[in-house]
DNA sequence: GGCTTTTTTCTCGACAGTCGAGAAAATAAA
DNA sequence: TTTATTTTCTCGACTGTCGAGAAAAAAGCC
């Protein structure tokens, strides 16, 4: 069903739409606004007197200018007007920054995850006094924070801030809007990690002005992650995180530590690599967790052309190769970018994943994919963070208006 | 990237909310219509003479009512606003039918496909004749024609009315709006006939009130098709068919008719369930055609315990189950809807189905998906069409205007 | 039949938003 | 000090939605 416009609705549309201009482009002049938008200079005054009411952004006092003329002056977020908070949990650690509004990071440390005390209730804990001390460690008071991004690989809810599996805490589930419950009004936000690598590569395609219709981001490791970001026929920008690793590629690929067999993880997450390379029975209890040196002197093997080796990091790219196959069956062929540690190997994984696209009729149709390894996922992650809990924190503020 | 608003769009949505109102529930008075769309009385006292000032809804005459005071007049839209084209290509016959605006069948004839005349130039000869004999038949001039809806099965271009891959044609591209050209200003649209059942189940779903995020409709039969209709963030409806009877299911489910190895359809498809139970080897090249009784021998073995027509199923069904929980790991957790022929067989899949559903983590999480068989495709398909047609021409007449 | 009641539709003025044009402001160049 | 140039601000026009009440039209009542 659609659903009614009026006035109110257009004018939340625009100020959102000057609000993520400033954003981008991080200050910008009156002028350079209308240009940015298309929106006509008496309106961009009108919302720019409202937004700067609202303490949301500010003209700044610096001038830089060479020709003649009335000077511009520049619009630009204004950075205490609130703050974020940005988690990300990993197996080993979990990193806690706090950034400003205007996204510049201000705070941060991180907490070793004491695999001894296990269990989501103290882990919620844990969190929880974290978070306390961030912002006592910056004397901020806690309604002044607008939005807490966590991120975490596995499963998530689509709809709320649920981690309905993960390789930490398996499936007993963690919510972390009740966690936070009514203490702080900040907007909580759960996302897969590799959901943020997707948002902050086609932040970074929009900036610099490339057109893609859809963008997949693949992070190998020990688990393996898929973010998407799609354009919807408007415009807006839809990323999501369905479940990749833990799709099924062929039961072949044995037991996967979800608990199910043939996942695409049991084939091309590092314990399959490790699994299939030793020659394990496939049923075996996947490893916890593999050292990244194990992983080195199988592809050193693999390299020297040694057998098992070199046909375990096959199929795992045949793994990875067939499931982005039936991803661009199931969405549409789209750029793929791939990070994180397992990128070292890639070379490694190249042929299978080749071999594992060339078997579908909509790759022998459209073609292979465009793959891009790209690096530094921790920076990508963050960014993602900033991007996606930002954009969160700018629409609160335009549809809750002058309410 | 957002994009500006101003009030002209706001018109533009309200008004196509009105007309929308209007087409599902074929007339309403104004007041009805207030109910309906939440729009205030002027609002759509405005509206209203606009859309009857263009001539695209009317009142009509009859005031059906019993009780007092001023009787309520019924807007309608206005049936001889314009026609729309239906055409459903088969692989052994094409169903042309005219429908007028108000979405009521004036004519329908059909052509059986010559196979001798193959090849894509000849059919779009006969293609073309066949649209200039509906129009002569009715007497209506072709630029009363607002939209021709074209089906087949097979992979269709998301973006336009190109036929990439179908199994009448094969991977012979066939370009309807190029066909077509300049003659025709109605606008033409191609869809895949499965996409057509999820639009109309979709259009029904939303009819009985019946609230969705996602649904998907799968065809069995000879070949396999899949429609997904989703609902996006503001509530609007996408249908869509990417491929999912060519999407790899697992090498050994042998030679495709596509040309690739281990399609689901090599599997679940009539071709590869009969070379399944005749225990042919799987790089045997399918047959063109499989007559429904022969299915039907093969399902009778089936019932009666023997073991190859009963495995053969099972297999199809299991190429099927694993698809579908790829399909829900990918996108989310949604009903299924079955139709086609191959649903006679049902029982004989469900088994298999529901193995290869349970071995992903997804549908260990989240449950089964329900699964429902429904009758009469071809109904389906035909309604289908008409709603796509006729919500197209109804935002062509929206987005026009007073243009 | 004429008056009242009831329900629906239409109309008017208020309000919110965008836009184009031109006024006002602010600086560099002459 | 004046002029030219560029930017920002302001005003009136236009379009759109909304609420309230007027007008319309039929049924009920006497």
């Amino acid at each position: 069903m659609l659903t009614k416009s009026s006035t109110e609705v257009v004018r939340q549309q625009n100020s959102a739409l000057v609000l993520s201009a400033l954003r981008r482009k991080g200050s910008l002049s009156h002028t350079e606004i209308a240009e940015q938008t298309g929106l006509a200079s008496a309106t961009i005054s009108v919302i720019t007197a409202e937004l700067e009411r609202s303490g949301t952004i500010a003209k700044t006092e610096q001038h830089v200018q060479g020709g003649r003329g009335r000077p511009r002056v520049l619009f630009a977020p204004r950075r205490d007007c609130g703050y974020v908070i940005v988690v990300r949990i990993s197996s080993d650690i979990v990193q806690y920054s706090l950034a400003d509004y205007g996204g510049v990071l201000l705070d941060r440390f991180e907490e070793a995850r004491s695999h001894d005390v296990s269990g989501t209730a103290a882990f919620g804990q844990v969190f929880v006094a974290a978070l306390e001390r961030l912002l006592q460690r910056s004397r901020i008071a806690k309604d002044r924070v607008l939005a807490v991004s966590i991120s975490s690989k596995g499963l998530v809810a689509g709809d709320g801030a649920r981690l309905l599996w993960s390789p930490v805490f398996g499936s007993e589930e963690l919510d972390f809007a009740k966690l936070l419950g009514q203490d702080w009004r900040a907007r909580i936000m759960l996302s897969n990690e590799t959901l943020l690598v997707a948002q902050a590569l086609a932040a970074k395609a929009e900036e610099k002005g490339d057109t893609f219709k859809a963008l997949a981001a693949i992070s190998l490791g020990h688990s393996i992650g898929l973010g998407l970001a799609r354009k919807g026929r408007s415009g807006e920008l839809d990323v999501f995180a369905p479940n990749f690793g833990h799709m099924l590629h062929a039961s072949s690929a044995g037991l996967c530590r979800c608990g199910s067999f043939g996942c695409i993880e049991a084939a091309a997450g590092f314990y399959g690599i490790l699994r299939a390379a030793f020659e394990v029975p496939s049923d075996t209890i996947p490893a916890k967790f593999v050292p990244l040196s194990e992983m080195d002197k199988i592809a050193a093997g693999a390299r020297q052309g040694q057998r098992m080796p070199g046909y375990a990091f096959r199929q795992a790219g045949i793994a990875l190769g067939n499931g982005i196959s039936r991803l661009t069956s199931l969405y549409e062929p789209m750029p793929i970018f791939v990070t994180g540690q397992g990128t070292r190997y890639f070379d490694l994984l190249q042929k299978g994943v080749e071999e594992g696209l060339a078997q579908s009729l909509q790759v022998r149709l459209e073609g292979l994919p465009e793959i891009t390894v790209v690096g530094d996922e921790q920076r990508l992650v963050f960014d993602g963070h900033l991007d996606r809990a930002l954009s969160a924190v700018d629409s609160d503020i335009t549809a809750a208006g002058h309410a």
